[in-house]
DNA sequence: TATTACAACTTGTGCGCACAAGTGTCAATA
DNA sequence: TATTGACACTTGTGCGCACAAGTTGTAATA
């Protein structure tokens, strides 16, 4: 529950961007009128365009408004940390998750060679997603317990991000990605119905929590006919 | 030049955290002490780490205060928008870039289907990037007239933003981004020295100007072996 | 007619204040 | 001893104000 004024209004106009409410290519009412609108301040106010600005939802220019872009930012998969299941419920895709793979192991696989070494218990959990009943993704995800306690099943087959955030209540804060092509062995081939080549794209990810503890490595092979990563930026000069 | 004190202390910040003058795991001072150290008030302090944030440099913490993070940002390349040239001096690689063609266009190629349709006239531009001798990236850029005016060859050798931002002026805003992995032609793979399976990365990107003008179109095709993208995210909740 | 000047809007930057809420320490208390 | 509570710190949220700076239309002016 985030019921923060700025976020209220960081969402509301989102989704009246979403629904047509505010067009692209129109401008929103100015942050004085909003300000008056919503019953905060032209501060208030301003966060909130910031945010949408920094979604790329709007982009605002000096002296004149905030211009309601038109970007369709949901691909597959896309930018910033968002679960499969979110995705597949924003693209409204024929899409299927099957668990292959559940077990809680004593550490993290020496192969993973993460420097933060933690030496804690892990949950190792491998996912196929399947697109129009074909396999795309394969993921392996280990997620370390502490701060995961328990991973039913049940949540392994729908969201776990859902359950983590819902249900256990742990605050995911960051995320590092790296994308790459590489080589993979034969049953990652075969899972992922790959032609002789056996190249796949590997998004290899970190994910922290607020107090900037690992929590999440997930390892996802994606089938390369089927991959598109999409990608908003702003320009920043540092 | 951008000079407003917020940015001054944003990379005046940065600055030290890259010289390690607060190193990673430390606490930054508090926002009250930043305050007093560059004679600004609290706000001020506010946006700037909020800009250190979002970069990815630093963690807020509530009631406790602003850890520096160990992040290495700088990859093959990074996310967001930056060129070619920058990045090869923040890696400190053995680069070299060759100019295989640049010349003026009456129009957009149809092959590339942009909807925002510019009866423009463009600079196509392409360019083979090297790393220790070896052939990496194809890029073809479409720069739009106008606003760009003219594209000397010594701009397409350098950078040509450093070019279009200090020497014509034109300010960049964001971009959009697509990565995905595609066949390609005889002509690309013998460019890029690939093997039978003619696969390359292929990064797709527009970019914008602060008024929402489009004005580059990037086709960057990246050699499988070579390739790798690097993106740090926060959790956004909308 | 073409230019200039102004007014009325917009967003950008910066100041200061108040209070909420999370964290850690330390002393008083049961 | 173990718990509680007060206190001093931290960041988070929100308010209000002032002025700078960019945009646009209109009216006065040359």
């Amino acid at each position: 529950m985030e019921n923060s004024k700025q976020e209220i209004i960081t969402r509301d106009i989102a989704l009246k961007i979403k629904h047509k409410v505010y067009s692209p290519g129109e401008y929103l009412p100015s942050e004085n009128q909003l300000s008056e609108l919503y019953g905060a301040a032209r501060n208030t106010v301003r966060k909130a365009l910031g945010d949408l600005m920094d979604l790329g939802l709007i982009q605002k220019i000096k002296g004149k408004g905030s211009l309601v872009l038109d970007i369709q930012r949901y691909s597959f998969p896309v930018s910033g940390i968002t679960s499969f299941k979110e995705l597949n419920q924003a693209l409204g895709m024929d899409a299927e998750t099957k668990v292959l793979h559940l077990e809680e192991l004593d550490k993290l696989p020496a192969n993973l060679s993460i420097e933060e070494i933690p030496a804690k218990k892990v949950f190792y959990l491998e996912r196929l997603r399947l697109i129009d009943g074909e396999p795309a993704v394969l993921d392996r995800d280990y997620l370390l317990n502490p701060p995961v306690k328990s991973l039913p099943l049940a949540a392994a087959e729908n969201s776990i991000y859902a359950y983590l955030e819902d249900e256990l209540g742990i605050k995911i804060s960051y995320a590092t990605k790296e994308i790459t092509v590489r080589k993979v062995d034969d049953y990652i081939a075969q899972t992922l119905h790959l032609d002789h080549d056996k190249r796949a794209v590997l998004v290899f990810s970190k994910t922290y929590l607020e107090d900037t503890s690992l929590f999440q490595i997930t390892a996802s092979y994606h089938n390369p006919d089927e991959f598109s990563f999409n990608d908003f930026a702003r320009r920043r000069k540092i």
